[in-house]
DNA sequence: TATTGGCACTCAGATACCACGAGTGCTAAC
DNA sequence: GTTAGCACTCGTGGTATCTGAGTGCCAATA
C-alpha cells in the first residue's frame, strides 16, 4: 500500500509536469507545494513511487516524469475533474443549433471538442440498431437519375443518388416508390433485407435491372447505418502540440489516417464509472499509439446503440480538463440527438 | 534581360533546393549538372541572379536559396510540368466512384488531392448560379418535423429538417408541398425569393407560422447554394512537413482555421494560362500565409459558376508535381460533376 | 520509525573554443 | 566571356570544461 503523502507527491508531480513539460525534482516540488516536510522526505517518497513504477527518471540526475502507470493511477484515484470554465461554456452555447441534421450536428460537435481541448477530436457515427423505416421516397433528379431517400423513425435521413443508366419512366418510378413504401414502411432496419427478398417478383422482366439497382441502393443505405464511420477534427492540432508527444508523431499520424484502427479502438473502449474511457500510452493495443492517450465517452442517439466521441492527444495531457470536456460534449450530443 | 544560362542555373538551384532542403552552392551545382562551365562562371551567374533578387544567401558563406520571386520566375518560365506517375494514376483510379453525390465526391476528391501532394488540400463548394429547381419535396419525418428536399436540375440535392414546433397535419403538408412545387418547379434559384413573395397569401392565418418556417428554410437552402463553403483535407500533413516551412507554422494553422480567409483567397485567385493559379509566399495578401504557397485550379459543375480546388504547402514545394496533381484532380472533378 | 540536514556524486545542458570546409567575391590571366 | 587562384567569411561539428539541478545515502534527530 502506498502511503497517503506519497500519492499526494505523485499528484503534484503529474500536475507540475503537465504544466511545465519539465521533469520535476524534489526541491521545486517542496517550493511549489506546501507539504510541510523537507525535500529529503519527498525524495524518499519519490524513491517509493519509482519502485512502484509510477514515475521514472529520464537520467540519473534529472527530475521525475510520470510513467503511463503513474498517469493511470493519477486519473483513477487522484484526479479532480475541473468544471468547465465560463469561456468554455460560452463556446458551448455558440454551438447550439437545434435544427441541424445528423451530419451537421456531428461535425459541429466534433469541431467544438477539438477546439475545447486543443487536441484531435473524433466521433463515431451512431448505429441505428432499433430504428425502423418511416418513409421511403424515390425522386427523379435528372434524365437518368433517381434520388433515394430513407427516413427512419428516429429522424435520421439517408439519401443517395442512383444512376439508372437509362431514361427514367415517371409512371414506373411512381409505382416502384409506392410498392417500396408499402413493403418497407414501419419495418425495422434489421428486417429490411428480409422484406425485400421477394420484391423483384412483382415486376416485368424488362424492369429488373432498374429494380435491382434500387433494391441494392436501399440495402446499401440501410447498411450504411450499421457500417461504422468516423469523423475527425483538429488534426492540425497535432502540429501545434507536436513536442508534447514523447517520440515522433509520425506513427500517430499514420494511425489516425487508418480509420479502421480508430474504429476498432473506439468500439473496444467502454466507459468506466466516470462515464469516460481512457487508454494511456502503452495501454493502447495499437503499436503506433504508444505515445498517445485516448479519451472517449459514449453518447446515445434516440433508439440507437451507443456510439463514441473522444479525443486523442499526448500522454502528457491535461486529463482533468479533457475529461470534463469530453464528458460535457458527450452529454450535449446525447441531448441534441434525442430531441 | 537575364541570359539563358543564368536561368538554367536558377532552375537547377530551385530543383536542388527542393530536393535537398539545403542552400545550394556553386560547386555542388556544377557537380550535379553538366553546364560545361566552371564553378567560377556559375558564381558570376549567381551574382547576377542575386542582384535580380531571384536568389538569396542566408549568410555570407552559405549557398543560395530561391526567393519568392525566384520561385515565381521558375514556375512561370522554367517549370516543366511532370506527368503523373503510374502510382499516382492508380491512386486516382481507386477513387473513381461515379454514383456518389456531391458531398461524397468533393470529400473524396479533396482527400485524394491531399494524399497525392502530401499537402493540405482544399476545395470550395460550387455555387449554383444558373441552376433551377427541379423538385421540391416535403416529407414528415417525426411528429413535429418535416424534411425539406430541394433538387436542382444540375442534380444537386439539398436537404434540411424543419422543426415545426407543433404536430404535423399530413393533409396540410401535402397541400403545402403541392403549392410549393407548383410555384417553384423550373424556377431559377436566383428567382426563388421573388416567386415566393406572395406565397403566404393563399393560406389561412393560423397556418402562417408554419408556412413562414417552410419558406424561410427554402430560402436558406437556396442561399446555401450561394453561400460559400470549404472542405479541407490532410491538415495533419502540416505536422509531417513542419520543417519544410521557413518560419513557425502557427500563423499558417491560424489562417487555415479561418475559413473566411481561405475563401477570400480562393475566390480572388484566377487561373493563368496553365489552368492553375499560384500565390507564392509573400505574394499572399494574408499576412500569416507569407510562408506558404497556394496552388489552385478551377473546376466546373454542370450549370454552375467555376469553383476552386487546390493545395496549400510550404513555398519550398515541388511545384512541378503539385501543379500536375492539382490540374489533374480539377479536371477529374469537372468530369465527375458534369455527368 | 519517520524526518531531516549534510554531502558526495552524476550527468544533461550551456558555454567556450577551435578546426574544418563549403562557399563566396575579386582579380588577373587566358 | 571564362577561368584559375586566392583570401576571406562564417556556419557546422567536435572536444573540453563548467555549472547546477537533482540524486541516493547516512548519521543525527524528534
Amino acid at each position: 500500500m502506498i502511503p497517503e503523502r506519497s500519492l499526494e507527491v505523485l499528484k503534484a508531480i503529474v500536475n507540475d509536469y503537465i504544466e511545465s513539460k519539465e521533469p520535476v525534482g524534489s526541491k521545486s516540488l517542496v517550493e511549489r507545494h506546501s507539504f510541510g516536510v523537507s525535500a529529503a522526505t519527498i525524495r524518499n517518497d519519490m524513491a517509493l513511487l519509482e519502485e512502484e513504477q509510477l514515475i521514472h527518471a529520464p537520467h540519473t540526475s534529472a527530475g521525475r516524469v510520470p510513467t503511463d502507470k503513474g498517469y493511470r493511477l493519477f486519473v483513477d484515484r487522484l484526479n479532480e475533474v475541473k468544471p468547465l470554465t465560463t469561456a468554455e461554456r460560452s463556446a458551448f452555447e455558440n454551438f447550439l443549433d437545434d435544427s441541424a441534421d445528423l451530419d451537421e450536428t456531428l461535425s459541429q460537435t466534433v469541431r467544438l471538442l477539438a477546439q475545447l481541448t486543443n487536441q484531435v477530436a473524433m466521433v463515431q457515427y451512431p448505429t441505428l440498431g432499433k430504428a425502423s423505416v418511416r418513409t421511403v421516397e424515390l425522386i427523379p433528379v435528372a434524365d437518368t437519375r433517381l434520388l433515394l431517400i430513407l427516413v427512419t423513425d428516429t429522424g435520421r435521413v439517408q439519401q443517395h443518388v442512383i444512376e439508372l443508366g437509362q431514361l427514367v419512366d415517371a409512371d414506373f418510378i411512381a409505382e416502384l416508390r409506392a410498392r417500396l413504401a408499402a413493403v418497407l414502411t414501419g419495418v425495422a432496419l434489421t428486417s429490411v433485407a428480409d422484406k425485400l427478398a421477394g420484391f423483384m417478383a412483382g415486376f416485368q422482366a424488362n424492369r429488373s435491372v432498374q429494380v435491382q439497382l434500387v433494391i441494392d441502393t436501399v440495402l446499401e443505405q440501410v447498411d450504411a447505418n450499421r457500417q461504422e464511420k468516423i469523423l475527425l477534427a483538429g488534426t492540425a492540432n497535432l502540429a501545434r502540440r507536436e513536442d508534447d508527444f514523447v517520440g515522433s508523431i509520425s506513427p500517430i499520424l499514420e494511425a489516425i489516417e487508418e480509420q479502421v484502427v480508430l474504429l476498432k479502438l473506439l468500439t473496444e473502449m467502454s466507459d468506466d464509472q466516470n462515464g469516460v474511457a481512457l487508454r494511456i500510452g502503452s495501454e493502447n493495443s495499437h503499436q503506433g499509439l504508444a505515445g498517445a492517450s485516448i479519451l472517449v465517452s459514449g453518447y446515445e442517439n434516440l433508439g440507437s446503440e451507443m456510439a463514441k466521441i473522444g479525443v486523442l492527444g499526448p500522454t502528457r495531457m491535461d486529463y482533468a480538463q479533457n475529461i470534463a470536456a469530453v464528458r460535457a460534449v458527450a452529454r450535449y450530443l446525447s441531448k441534441a440527438l434525442s430531441v
